[in-house]
DNA sequence: CAGTTGAATGACTACGTAGTCATGCCGTAT
DNA sequence: ATACGGCATGACTACGTAGTCATTCAACTG
């Protein structure tokens, strides 16, 4: 048993008595082929073990049952969530998926893979207008889902959360609870999440009557470490902030790390919000209050819209935005003893 | 300029005035094609943007430059950490990376791929000897590399760092700073870190002449949750561990969070050394004492074994076993206030 | 009963490349 | 001058499938 051959479906067509049009018919799946017949094939299929090459197959149809996903960079641990959401729901489509890190080299394999076709379709995790990956995929017509972050004026299906009204939320919540002097470590304004989570929180401060002072604001890059430090130098003003609001939870555990560095405690000094919900924010050692999005269904409505574009690719462009969700938990609770559990607004 | 189309390379020889064939040499990077015509086949292609068509080529050659990678489960850092690496090290190779999450529906995939050669080697960073993607591998004769897990009587290239050693060292030092009552918390024996982490953490105790009681020990599966849990049945003993050692750092980041919510301070009334040194267990509010792996450089020679695979397929299979460095930090530290440094052993 | 329709199937070709074999040519040794 | 060897190149075919077109045959219509 040579099991490294591979029966073509030559082979089978003769085992089975019929043509190799016919074999081919039946493992389309084309409805034309005698129920018969179809039963035939298969089990002279089982005998000799036949599968269907899909390189051949591919260079006919242009399809590898591959999808290429584009994520920033691995080290947010809201990517491996997303990832790992979409490994679950594309496994049970049969769909392979390839990964490209815009942070290294990624740029250029995920060029280079969409113009060649070897990839059915693309998801966007993490993309910015200018990215050359984004251009490379629209002008090859690679059929495209844009996931988390979005682009206004491009006419693709797009799946967001509600960032604007988080970023209210957060706003609304540190208000309510009677934080006056509130710092904001962001990140780039390319990023759309960055745009709209800055833009609800700005809205509703304003709305109420707060102004955010631009000495309380830092801009830096999405890592630990930088919303380490931009928490540093905030608490290190003359008058401190007495809450920090993060872009997202990376920055905002990074900043937790630079208040305990600096000995001031959270939440007694400074309380601390973050944007995303990622696992270790739940983790009772860090306990950040923060944002939840609902990974899990933004995966799964992504995959659902791009599956449906790759069967009917005219289909009009779809936008969806789902809700989310305040944790509150101890980097903004009044201090408490041992560990507590979470609690959704 | 219909971008689209493609080229072939039909076209392109005529638009050289050569014959396909040459300009097939010329793009396989063959010797024997005389300089002149190299480049006036090159300047052509430039003109009228030619590109090799990845699937035809893959039909004839079965190579994709794809390669497969095979991870437990993401929601272990130290696997983000690898994908991330490996992302790195193969974009410069211009190699594709196609991700397989064993955990969940993944392994089909993985099988199928394998045995459609759609990838042209596999890298298993987390594999089983009972695992059927590897038999799978096996069976289809795909170069395969093993990273990180090892199974020592498989006949193929394996790249690890030295468990053993570094479960000597942690019993080592939990030895010389005076802890006695010791727990372990650790991970199913399939897996080939547990087992060599174990056996060398429990040599030396043996070699001191302490012995692990077994009431002190956990065996539990690979999650942040289960760490959490199985720390706190620790600490609800009657005769607590006055130290514990985790077979990972998601256990022992995990075990941080039971002792927290237990109310038992670390490291006042106990240790805890995790293994791995993720991320995260370098960031202050944790700060993980643990033993820290080359990620990288297992990586990178992971990948360098496999093309070489690639290469020369008959070479002899080769193993490389990195040292290790114990990370001393405040999860075992003496009590102190405020941020420290990194002490590295 | 002749004519028509439609389902089921087979023969054949295209897809774009890699690689084999054959050929031509030039320089060198005899 | 003739023969030989090696390099550069072209013609041609195989790879395994999808899909087009033609054909067969049975059922059905008027």
């Amino acid at each position: 048993m040579k099991s490294k051959s591979g029966a073509t479906s030559k082979d089978l067509a003769r085992a089975a008595g019929v043509s190799q049009a016919t074999v081919s018919r039946v493992f389309r799946g084309e409805a034309s082929v005698n129920a018969d017949t179809r039963e035939r094939v298969l089990e002279a299929a089982r005998q000799i073990d036949y599968r269907p090459n899909v390189l051949a197959r591919a260079m006919r149809t242009s399809r590898l049952g591959v999808i290429g996903v584009v994520v920033a960079r691995l080290s947010n641990p809201l990517y491996t969530e997303i990832l790992c959401a979409l490994n679950e729901v594309l496994a049970d489509k049969e769909l392979k998926v390839v990964l490209w890190d815009t942070e290294g080299t990624g740029e250029t394999a995920a060029i280079d893979s969409i113009s060649q076709s070897l990839v059915d379709g693309v998801i966007f995790a993490a993309v910015t207008r200018s990215s050359p990956v984004l251009e490379e995929a629209i002008r090859s017509a690679a059929p495209l889902v844009l996931i988390n972050r979005t682009i206004d004026d491009l006419s693709c299906d797009q799946v967001s959360s509600d960032n604007r009204a988080g970023g209210a939320a957060v706003a609304s919540y540190l208000l309510d609870h009677g934080r006056r002097r509130i710092g904001f470590i962001s990140g780039s304004l390319e990023v759309s999440t960055v745009r709209d989570r800055e833009a609800g929180f700005l809205e509703e401060l304003e709305r109420r009557g707060v102004t955010l002072e631009s000495s309380l604001t830092r801009r830096v890059p999405f890592s630990h470490e930088s919303g380490r430090t931009a928490m540093q130098s905030l608490l290190d003003l003359a008058d401190p902030p007495d809450a920090v609001f993060c872009a997202n939870d990376l920055l905002a555990l990074g900043a937790l790390d630079g208040a305990f560095e600096a000995g001031v405690r959270v939440p007694e000094e400074c309380w601390v919000v973050g944007f995303d919900d990622v696992e270790q924010a739940s983790w009772s050692t860090l306990s950040l209050t923060t944002v939840r999005q609902p990974v899990r269904k933004i995966v799964e409505d992504g995959v659902a819209l791009l599956l449906e574009r790759l069967a009917q690719p005219e289909l009009e462009p779809r936008r969806i935005v789902h809700p989310v969700d305040m944790m509150i938990r101890r980097s903004t609770a009044r201090a408490r003893k041992g560990g507590q559990k979470d609690k959704a607004e």
